[in-house]
DNA sequence: CTTTACAAATGACCGACGGTCATTAATTTA
DNA sequence: TAAATTAATGACCGTCGGTCATTTGTAAAG
């Protein structure tokens, strides 16, 4: 995925948002094969194919990086589910498996306020928080319109599947590498708290109880 | 708060005790002034009134730090709640002023599994584990008293409540320096989410939702 | 009271990392 | 062909978490 063989200069536009998609690319193989916590700016640059500066070229903080790739799969992540707002099952199901798809995607949520949107120039910030905002607000319309509700309660709705969501998300975060010499009983503690389970029972209770009170 | 005058060495296991809460407190201060991340080791270790090295005789990593304030925290919070688990409003009530309360709690919440617990010791991290192991036991059991409920269910409600405060302790994330000077329609993305309402609906919906279950 | 043994305390030091900037050089424009 | 522009570079910097050889307060032994 090294672009460096490729000795040109980026000048036009689109050959800017090629570099950067290189870039992402990287990230994600970098998170991939050996989490968050490996990926250094050095380390993404030589894997990218560019020097440290030039990365820092077309992302001003490290943190950019996680928030483009979480914008993108917010993005996919809606697109799959708005099919399926209409029906209980067929959303729990749907946001469960979609998160399981993307593989980057409930780590990333995880770490989206503490870590990433912590570390954002203003610039990024607001680019990301007007792409969360534009994403909440898809699937709140598609959700009145497909439950008949008010837009008050669609809102709730989907901001109370959404806080469970990343509720469930702090539970994706990796296991430590020592996890095997772990006492049984802690590693039951993580057991009991698989993210998808956690979400599933959280989400289901939620639009039970959302059911219950429109009847 | 410091302890620093008091040039005496820390030799019974009392004395260590201190030593520690004297950490933590100068830990509480230095969150509740500027954040968790002006948090430095040298920092706290100043603020403690010891030496960097120290410090490091009490504590293997710095987030060993907000772990056992966090394990405090939590420990502080099921006090609160076993009361009031028996009926939905005051339960509801009572975790969302118990956090309020105690305006770390959310913050170290926020950051536990993605920052703190990957940051721990090996040792740390089954202490910390087992504290929040048992804290969720007691929850778990008292509900299923209370509401004379399977424990299984109970089970189930306690953790999709603590999901939904994790997930909405995510916003409780302080918000950028630079606030001010953001844009309006950004503002009113952070304004959507305030973590005490967040809360509040979902966990409202989740206690609906269970009661429609068992009835 | 003195000496010895122990372990608490210290802070200089280290390596890693995020981020910067003066310099180089590819490409376009004049 | 020369000048101007700007992408690219990587040495460098400051900060920070964490370590460890040394110092020193304290208790036990003689």
């Amino acid at each position: 995925m090294s672009l460096r063989e490729n000795k040109k200069r980026a000048r036009t536009a689109e050959e800017k948002t090629d570099r950067r998609s290189v870039v992402l690319s990287a990230a994600r193989e970098m998170i991939a094969e050996s989490g968050f916590e490996s990926v250094t700016m050095s380390g993404l640059a030589k894997r990218a194919g560019l020097a440290k500066g030039t990365l820092y070229l077309y992302v001003k903080t490290k943190e950019e990086v996680f928030a483009l790739l979480f914008v993108e799969g917010l993005s996919g992540y809606v697109d799959a589910l708005l099919p399926h707002v209409g029906e209980d099952e067929a959303l729990i199901r749907a946001m469960s498996m979609e998160a399981r798809e993307n593989a980057l995607f409930l780590p990333l949520m995880a770490r989206l306020t503490t870590i990433i949107e912590a570390n954002l120039s203003r610039e990024a910030l607001i680019r990301t928080k007007r792409a969360v905002g534009a994403q909440a607000a898809r699937l709140t319309t598609e959700m009145a319109t497909e439950r008949a509700m008010g837009s008050g309660e669609a809102f709730d709705l989907v901001h109370a599947l959404f806080v469970a969501l990343q509720g469930a998300a702090q539970l994706s975060v990796a296991r430590p590498a020592f996890f095997d010499e772990l006492p049984e009983d802690v590693k039951q503690v993580y057991g009991a708290s698989e993210p998808d389970a956690a979400f599933v029972t959280a989400a289901r209770l939620i639009l039970k109880g959302a059911a219950d009170a429109s009847a």
